[in-house]
This record gives C-alpha cells, sequence and structure tokens, in this order.
DNA sequence: CTTGGAATGTCAACAAGGCTGACTTAAACT
DNA sequence: AGTTTAAGTCAGCCTTGTTGACATTCCAAG
C-alpha cells in the first residue's frame, strides 16, 4: 500500500500485506494460465485435469506404485483408482503386479498413454516456454526458487528426488 | 532431455524440455502448497477454496458486481451464486442493490466476512511470507515476472486492474 | 507352521463444486 | 413498446475429492 519502492529498506520491501496479497493472486492467475490449455485439450476427451496429473507422474517415474503415485498426487486411494481404472480400461496405462511385494502395483504408460501425455505436456510446456522466454533466465532461477520455497517439506522432497531421477 | 547443462547457450538453457518439465512440477507442488494453509483452515467450518476466493476478490475490490467477480474467478454464474448464497445467508457477505444501476449487485464483506478472510489470508501469507523472505528480493522479482508472463492476457488485465485499484 | 497385524489395492456411496440450458424478474436502453 | 442486460433460480450432469468396508498379500511373533 505505502511505500511501493521501498525507501524503507530491500528487505521489507517485498514483506508488506500488499505485497504478500499481489503474489497470491499472481499464482492464482497464473496457476490458471498453467492449466489452461491441456484442460482445453482434455475437455474434449472424456478426461479432466486428475488423469494429466496421473499420466504426468507415471511418465515421470515408470513403474511407480499406487501408493506412491498417491504421495505425489496427494489425493486419497479412491480418487486415484477410479482416474485409474478408466485409462488402464482405455489401455493408456498398464498396471503390473509386483515381482517382489505382489500386493504392489507398478504403473506403466502404454504407447497410447505416451501419446497422450506428450499432447498434454506439449501443450502446457509451450506457455511455459513463452513465459520463460519472455521473463528472462534470471527471473525463471527467482521464480523456481520462490516455488521450492513454497512448498511443504514433503512435497519439497518429492520434488527433488524427481529432479534427482533424471537429472 | 539432451543438453541439461547448455553446451548451445544460455539462451536455451532454460528451454528444455526437462526444465520446463520441473518447472511445471515445481508449479503443481507449490500451489498445494499455497492453498494448503486456508484449506486446513476451512476444512473445519463448512466452506470451500471457492468460498475463500470469493472473499479474497470482495475484500480486494469491495463493491464489485456479481458479473465483475464471475470474470475474475473465472466461473459460472450458477457455480458462483451457490458460494454466494450461503455466504449471504450466513452474514459474511453483503449484497447491496446498485445506486446508479438498480439491477446490479455490489458486494461488501460485512465484519464477519472480514474477519474469516484476514484469517484466511494471514495463514497464507504468513507462508508467501516465509518462502519470499528464503528465496530474497531478487528471486521474489523474477517470481512476479515470470507468474505474470503466464497467465492469459485477459486474466493479466484483471491483476493489474486490482493493483493499480490498491497500489 | 500358523496366525494375526500391517500394507496395498479395490469397491460402494456420498459431497463439493464445476458445467450447461432454460427460465424469471427487474431495470435500462433505444 | 420492445430489446437487451444483470442477476437469480431450478434441474440435472460430470469430475474429483472424501470416508468406510473389504480382499489380498506379506511378514513376524508365537
Amino acid at each position: 500500500m505505502t511505500d511501493p519502492q521501498g525507501s524503507s529498506g530491500e528487505t521489507l520491501l517485498f514483506l508488506t500485506d500488499e505485497q504478500l496479497r499481489q503474489g497470491a493472486e499472481a499464482m492464482f492467475f497464473a496457476y490458471r494460465g498453467f492449466t489452461a490449455d491441456p484442460d482445453r485439450i482434455l475437455a474434449g476427451l472424456s478426461y479432466g485435469r486428475a488423469h494429466h496429473r496421473a499420466l504426468h507422474f507415471i511418465h515421470a517415474a515408470p513403474g511407480t506404485t499406487v501408493n506412491n503415485l498417491l504421495n505425489t498426487l496427494g489425493v486419497t486411494k479412491q480418487s486415484l483408482n477410479r482416474v485409474l481404472r478408466t485409462m488402464v480400461e482405455d489401455g493408456l496405462v498398464e498396471s503390473r503386479v509386483g515381482r517382489n511385494d505382489r500386493r504392489e502395483r507398478h504403473l506403466h504408460l502404454t504407447e497410447a498413454g505416451d501419446t497422450l501425455e506428450r499432447q498434454l505436456s506439449n501443450a502446457q510446456r509451450a506457455r511455459m516456454r513463452a513465459a520463460y522466454k519472455q521473463a528472462g533466465p534470471e527471473a525463471v532461477a527467482g521464480f523456481r526458487k520462490v516455488l521450492e520455497s513454497m512448498m511443504d517439506p514433503e512435497m519439497r522432497r518429492q520434488y527433488q528426488r524427481l529432479r534427482e531421477g533424471r537429472g
């Protein structure tokens, strides 16, 4: 509200309630943009955002178990199971009984699943690529830094584990 | 995928599919953190995230009309109306007939509404404040820049109008 | 070896919150 | 007077979240 450009010093500049409020609104509007393109594609098919998320993380960690995926997505078993079941029925996802522990199901994308995943993430990446390009490399580094600081510790661990698993 | 650390130059460094994929995952996990605290509060009451969003934007633009709010939130009349009706009934929101145009309803928070809004946004801001502090002022500037670039043009206009109305 | 508990996944039923479409009411505009 | 606009409502649908009960499998203690 007052002191928009920091006569009271660098440190406080970004910590006024008004600055934080704007950050929250930016998150809200940006997240809508972030999901808009894949949502548009999915609207045509009989799938939703939940399917996209599952596809994404199965692609990111092939062979992951249902339980793993549950924790990553932060939803309950049934919520995931419904989504998963339709995609198994439709031949996008394969669910293989674990060799060591036969209670587990290991999830993999079929070729069709991989194709849809790529289509969705391509749409999403196109927007991110444009945003990154427009904002510049330094801004992107800051973007990533703040996002990471905003995660719950548990999520941050998941996030970093995924990164490490790919390089 | 290939070229993870940019032998092909600064410009491409942030535009590999892998970098963009990580950005998408960061958005996903961060948004969960972003909504986690208010969601926890709301779980106790009989309200949800939809109520929080309405409260936030009515607080941000007191006297806004239903149509305005509709566009800001990006939902349909019925969807908003359900949420709004319960909050009017519960005495959190007041709906006043327009003076100039008596078809319009101008929305305001009651004292109770303001109290709840503050409680929710305090929780949310606490996390953002911590994240901002940890990431530092430069990172925050980049964060805001990328988020803004990620919005649809229509949303960006809304976002900027809200900022101007206050800052 | 058996048995009881823990882990994993599946199914049934329900709730929140999106959506469309049709319709009403009131007020404003032309 | 007739049209358009803002808001509200009803009915009904879909996705995606929830809890609770259940089946299967593993493992460890007796």
